[in-house]
DNA sequence: AAAATAATTTAGGATAGACTAAATTTTACG
DNA sequence: CGTAAAATTTAGTCTATCCTAAATTATTTT
């Protein structure tokens, strides 16, 4: 009888491989590496592995990148609603502040049942967005389609409304919350450096100089 | 560089070898081995482990079975902690009923954060027992005294308010539950036999014979 | 107290999933 | 193009945790 490889391992490596695919191009074995603190030799050994299941969960050729299946994607955003409802939940009702959340959400996504899922969605009333902005793939695992746009895109007289915040460590995501940079804020471009990529924006009355590691990360809609 | 035992494996153990030596006796490898669905040579193998920690987690001569330390004690009590602190919160907020929260808290119990603990803690008013009407370690991790005796020590005319039922199958509770036998109910003896060691009892207007599969789970504060 | 039975431990093996080092393939560039 | 650099794969190693089978120790029976 062969073993079933660890659910924990294949969602991690779902889930890091969906977001590194978002961009439609297949991900690399040292990026999913880097994603998940692991050795590039590694993820071989596992995409092989996630590529022989039945039904296969990856596409994988050599040398050519990993890129998720129908069934893999499936798998994958079944993880992400997980974790996108949980820290939803953390911060609703145990009043945890936005950048403590993640941590917590990266352990329980893999443990709890689709009853404790369907359950928090209803109390939450089936939310769309967790707590960064992010959307919450809906119960039939289809991911609503996004049109925000990067901040980092934005240019001088340009203006919009702070949709999502693409990050989770939590001191940069207290330092966001310090600056006010979070979703449903208005901010509106100044001055772009086309030196450095930086960005000047006003938020509310306050000033602020953005370099591209923010700017990438925080989404807007124009408005 | 040595590698640790996984802390799951590490609580499981010591939760199971906790209830089995909550009599004073010391824990069989064989008992644990049927508690935790492992062969007993599995368990002689972890046990030599768990007593080679620093510190010890628990006291171990071959053949003599297996105790607990402080330490092991301690870090037995956390993981009960967790897992009564869920239930209760699982039945309280999400509105599961008491025979299906056993199975999620026991896998939600190896992977929350003792900031969760304390956040479910406090919101729910410091509990001090579970849905079963178990007591909930305190945080300090000590165990509450316990003065409930079972409902088959009592005798006809005697009467007791049903305290706590130590079960976790589900048909079996939601079997209870049905009959009306669950914690703050009010019971009498109306007739014992010797022969089997049933009880015929009065619960409300329903009179019901209960073989010791049940009479010795049930635990009674005399009234 | 010897023999039979039960419980426990030892010894040896499997598998998952990580790692390192070496071999190979792809990509970039003079 | 052809070679250097980068990325990837292969091969082999390690540890945790389980397993089975055989050996040993404890307990019960006669």
């Amino acid at each position: 009888m062969k073993k079933a490889i660890a659910t924990q391992s294949i969602q991690n490596y779902l889930k890091h491989i969906y977001e590194l695919t978002e961009g439609g191009q297949p991900a690399s074995t040292t990026d999913i590496a880097r994603e998940l603190n692991v050795k590039p030799a590694s993820v071989t050994g596992m995409v092989q592995k996630l590529a022989a299941e039945k039904p296969a969960l990856v596409g994988y050729q050599k040398h050519q990148g990993v890129t998720l299946t129908a069934a893999g994607k499936k798998a994958a955003l079944e993880v992400i609603r997980h974790h996108r409802l949980l820290e939803t939940w953390l911060v609703q009702t145990l009043g945890y502040s936005w950048d403590e959340v993640h941590e917590e959400a990266e352990r329980l996504e893999h443990v709890i049942s689709e009853d404790f899922e369907s359950r928090i969605a209803a109390a939450l009333g089936n939310p769309t967005r967790d707590p960064h902005g992010e959307l919450i793939p809906t119960e039939d695992l289809k991911m609503p389609p996004d049109k925000s746009i990067p901040l980092s895109s934005l240019r001088p007289n340009q203006t919009g409304i702070i949709q999502r915040v693409n990050a989770q460590n939590a001191d940069l995501l207290r330092h966001l919350d310090e600056l006010g940079l979070v979703p449903k804020v208005c901010v509106e471009v100044v001055e772009y450096s086309s030196f450095d990529n930086n960005l000047t924006i006003k938020v509310g009355s306050k000033s602020l100089v953005l370099g591209s590691n923010i700017t990438t990360k925080i989404f807007i809609k124009c408005g």
